[in-house]
DNA sequence: GAATGGTCGTTCAAACATGAACAGAATAGT
DNA sequence: ACTATTCTGTTCATGTTTGAACGACCATTC
């Protein structure tokens, strides 16, 4: 049946896994803390971003790009357009989405959140060498390839 | 200010940092998926790897090893309880304390878990090289490392 | 132009994680 | 011996995420 052999934590792969898990899971933590005083949250920075890139977004479009479900988009967004952080407008042709773009404000909320994201991010990759961090990088695209439509 | 060169998407190490974040979004989604035929949830499996690595372990150690809160544990493991998959029997000597130990049924869920979620993870991985991925994993724990304490 | 099917956003209940507050038990200091 | 402090596990209120069900809207077909 299953002897020790076959045990994953003698697995190159699966402990190599075990490491990236960990460092996500601890980045992720620690993107959570240098936000805080922002009153920011994780979910709400991709928002930002995604909605800087792509301007004039369906909140559909929002939550694929962000692989969440679309009632997440509907309880997020609300508080952020209290916050004046971005508008929701009706698509004049297609009466049922909302067309979404950043205020100024809410760019401005962005570039201060970018900061200290890239700061953090900058001090977690620091110890590796611009090859390996582009290795790295090329490594976790081709492992979200694998597991794209599977 | 904040000029379009400051801008995060043109520096490779958050580039690349984005990649692994994804990539490991998309893993814990599939092993959420692959586990879910056994019933089992991806923090239970977590339960389920450490007690079997460190038999009679108390909650407390076991919600820092998973780095969650004690309560956590609390809610997770009543459940685990009765479906026979751990026992949690109070210390003789500390009678605040609760050692867990995993059960036969237990050990017997958490080998099919393992198989299924091994082969996941070497499914993700198989793209890379065995020194592709040990160098990986090394610059994984050297960010976990980096995040450790501060 | 009426009917069908599909899409977008919302609502709601449920599952889950978190942190503060708590009671019981052990330990230290005096 | 006795108080104060610390520690373990639990409870509870809060916030987040999810999926199903819904209404409004568009597009296609007849």
């Amino acid at each position: 049946m299953n002897n020790k052999q076959d045990l994953p934590w003698d697995n190159p792969r699966f402990r190599n896994w075990v490491a990236v898990a960990r460092a996500c899971h601890a980045v992720e933590r620690a993107v959570a803390v240098a936000l805080a005083p922002l009153d920011l949250k994780p979910a709400q920075l991709d928002v930002l971003m995604n909605l800087y890139r792509h301007p004039g977004m369906s909140q559909h479009e929002l939550a694929r790009k962000l692989v969440v479900g679309r009632s997440n988009i509907t309880m997020l967004l609300p508080q952020m357009e209290k916050r004046k952080l971005l508008r929701r407008d009706g698509d004049a042709k297609d009466k049922r989405v909302l067309r979404l773009t950043l205020t100024d404000e809410g760019v401005t909320l962005l570039m201060k959140a970018l900061k200290v994201h890239t700061a953090l991010i900058e001090k977690a990759m620091s110890q590796s060498t611009p090859a390996e961090c582009d290795m790295l990088g090329d490594q976790m695209r081709r492992v979200a390839e694998v597991l794209k439509c599977d």
